[in-house]
DNA sequence: TTAAATGATATCAAAAAAGTATCATTATTT
DNA sequence: AAATAATGATACTTTTTTGATATCATTTAA
């Protein structure tokens, strides 16, 4: 089972970096704290920002910083950034939709399953991982 | 996330189809029915018999029974045998433990929401799953 | 004008998951 | 005894996903 991915891990320490230092950072600053590759940090970064948590200043002395609040920041709003949670009525695997799709019983099971960890991640704050 | 892997789905529908035929079937009866390809599931049986949800016969008219009985047979049981749980303690992202491992807040809170959806899956009964 | 930041995108590499192939062993049937 | 049909064991291959790079364009402050 994995709850989440690498990529969800640095932006959660990442994002608790930036709170630290007040609020705005640069990935040049994050980076080697929270041991990410810089690149790989780079592109996540954009995606925080295309999905409305982070704002992102362009030029010299620019960075990222808060669009949501920190304190309102689930992990639910992370993760759904990088994974995909199966839709209703879909199938957990994907690209491996057998004959039966129509009749099968248990893609609702196992996604009822799937929603009630994603709720878990709803109700934590990231702010709260830390202490 | 991924709650269970294609191993463990074919496990239950495999499972199920057993009982149906009464307690009795061998791989050759069951692969197509349940649309598995039949060398994976001939691997995933033995992997159930190994764990002892099922006894194995061997020769002609051979196939597999159930050791455990069917109605007390749960989630976790089929899905520990084909996916690892983050043991106490540990690092979810097992091969790249990073250098803060020590004072990781992260690990733990994960893994707890992990152990929720273990909880839930140890609570689930797979005779259930065709309701 | 230069330096230092992000935007965008294409590509690559490593790991995990899914699936195959093959030969050995065992038991039943003929 | 031989043929058949099942599992045991194990090594291998392929596909998919995840994690990570590389590169060039654009923006902005000093």
């Amino acid at each position: 089972m994995r709850i989440i991915k690498k990529e969800t891990d640095y932006a959660l320490r990442a994002l608790y970096f930036i709170h630290e230092k007040g609020g705005k950072a640069a990935v040049s600053q994050i980076y080697s704290q929270i041991k990410a590759p810089r690149p790989f940090l780079r592109k996540i970064f954009r995606m925080l920002a295309l999905s409305g948590i982070l704002i992102s200043k362009k030029g010299k002395n620019g960075g990222f910083e808060f669009k949501k609040p920190f304190n309102s920041i689930t992990l639910a709003d992370i993760n759904e950034i990088f994974d995909e949670m199966t839709p209703l009525g879909g199938c957990p695997f994907k690209n491996r939709i057998c004959s039966n799709f129509r009749s099968c019983a248990l893609k609702g099971k196992i996604r009822a399953i799937e929603q009630e960890t994603y709720q878990r991640l709803k109700r934590t704050y990231i702010k709260d991982m830390w202490d």
